[in-house]
DNA sequence: CTGAAAGCGCTTACAG
DNA sequence: CTGAAAGCGCTTACAG
């Protein structure tokens, strides 16, 4: 046998028509329990794999989803938040589980990302992943959906399309609550909360609600702006120090952020949770080695990969999916107190 | 224009045959640029993508590779060391710039871990990360080899097929003698020393040199196995500190390995530098948030990623490829003094 | 329960 | 420079 075998040589040796031996492969219930055996026996002689480009032309479905994450802050690829990794990782399992292959992409908000792995035939659907600005986003949103892509996005309902996000708001609540529980009352809040970026400004508002449910006031010199990195972190905090608005404590959109505020607070002389308590978004690995270590907000990843994956594959199915909101947890550890 | 629109829908609307639009739109040198150029604006027009799945087919490459990462020890998915996301990184972006596309699935090296994407089509070839044991690897090697399939591996040449590697003798070198220059005589090394991880075997090879070459004593005490987590780190740390035999510094196979060794340093109430020093290797993100941060080797996962990506493209074509060995960097931070 | 036939949408000799 | 034709290896109506 020369080449890759094909199912007319299982067909010829097994002594039936191709057309059996493709039933066969795929265990219809139309061919005899026999002739099955005998064919993937025969199958697995020639080791014998059929051809996902013939199967996926004739069937038109490649049983395969596309993961695009993209960044725009960062474009070093390298600098890619680890909360993605995690959902990367959770990602490729589910697909795995559910007997589907996966693309992984990196891509650029900016560019013309949705690339067409749809159109071409080569997924059967788009999981997006990436916190990118929201008003940017929106557009390309709506043409996927005009194109009748279909797709699922990590984030809030703000926009077109199915999505899954956590519930952000409850775990700004439940961040500045645990801050508020212990003892403290003036909380700076570090990351964005504008339009621009929905999440965040759905943990800010979760950190203004809880605010208020213990009667606390909202002091707006308190908010900075960061995006989610680092050094914006870092930044922001370092401003805040300086601008002499006294606060006992700092609730960061995302650890990323969190870890550049630690290094500011640090720099400017100050303890951890002794000066100012912190907590996080996310709970990436990092933090549970900063000093001290974070306390933070937990994302569901494990069960957010998997609620993405089969959401997308259900609305393959052509069935009715509707957006899912996953719960938060805190994850308590040193930095506050 | 119901459903995708087809080269056959292009070649109506510009009076041209299908084969022209064909080459047309793979800038085929045969066909004139005036047809190039009309034939293209059809098919922007038209919002048409060529059918990966026919043209895979009926070319029989699939311009996707495959990315196999396999992890023995952590079956916990969320559990990945980290190092391999970087690495993952890397070769996603290296995919993309060579124009492939980047299928990924984690394994299980106990399962058949090649799966079939290469005898399927679904990629022209495979890339295998992770550290396994190698002697459970080895026949799955060469039952990949002789079964004519493409790949490249990230790790040492030991075995069958193309491989990438860092130097893990020359990194493992570069720490030892890094600690033995800041003064220390007596050098734990942390880390399976055994053929069955040639990489850590390779570390632990350079750490005899090194001392060997300023003529100071290798004491196989000093030694204790431990596979690349946080937990085996700790414990073989935990056990080479309570067995009595003193020593000032520690070299640990790898990052994961280092921060559980610096857990167990903490535990016993010694400080890292002044009491004892330690060298991880990888640089891995957390290997920046350690206290103290940790010193550690670099690999270069950039240049690894790219190297692999273009190995296997290259042997895809059918040149001549060799294997590749990458040198490391030692980056110095706080936990080495 | 099985077979003969059509056709998925391309690429690529072959012929001009 | 272009076209008509074959064929990649399957799945799936259609017919029996």
């Amino acid at each position: 046998m020369k080449g890759k075998a094909t199912s007319f040589d299982i067909a010829h040796l097994a002594g039936v028509s191709q057309s059996t031996v493709s039933r066969a492969l795929r265990n219809s219930p139309l061919v005899k329990q026999e002739t099955i055996d005998k064919v993937k026996r025969i199958a697995r002689e020639l080791n014998y794999t059929v051809d996902k480009n013939a199967s996926s032309l004739r069937s038109q479905q490649s049983q395969t989803l596309a993961l695009l994450l993209f960044e725009d802050p960062t474009s070093d690829d390298s600098n890619i938040n680890p909360f993605f990794f995690s959902m990367l990782a959770s990602i490729t399992q589910a697909c795995a589980h559910e007997g589907y292959d996966l693309l992984v992409s990196f891509q650029q908000l900016s560019n013309d990302f949705h690339a067409d792995y749809e159109d071409s035939h080569k997924a059967d659907g788009i999981i997006l992943l990436g916190y990118g600005d929201d008003i940017e986003y929106k557009p390309k949103l709506e043409a996927l959906q005009s194109q009748g892509t279909r797709f699922v996005r990590w984030g809030p309902q703000s926009q077109a399309g199915l999505s899954v996000s956590c519930d952000n708001r409850q775990g700004g609540a439940q961040a500045t609550k645990h801050l508020i529980d212990k003892g403290h009352q003036r909380i700076a809040f570090v990351g964005d909360a504008s339009n621009h970026y929905p999440e965040f400004f759905a943990r800010y508002q979760g950190y203004v609600s809880a605010l208020m449910a213990h009667d606390l006031p909202v002091e707006p010199a308190l908010q900075h702006n960061a995006i989610t990195t680092e050094e914006a972190g870092y930044e922001a905090t370092k401003q805040l120090l300086n601008q002499g608005d006294s606060f006992t404590a700092l609730f960061a959109a995302s650890d990323l952020i969190a870890v550049g505020a630690l290094k500011a607070i640090a720099e400017k002389g100050l303890k951890v949770p002794q000066d100012i308590a912190v907590v996080g978004f996310d709970d990436i690995p990092v933090a549970s080695y900063t000093s001290p270590p974070l306390t933070t907000v937990r994302q569901n990843t494990k069960l957010a990969g998997e609620v993405l994956v089969k959401s997308l594959i259900a609305q393959i199915r052509g069935e009715e999916v509707e957006s899912t909101t996953i719960a938060t947890a805190i994850v308590e550890r040193g930095s506050s107190g």
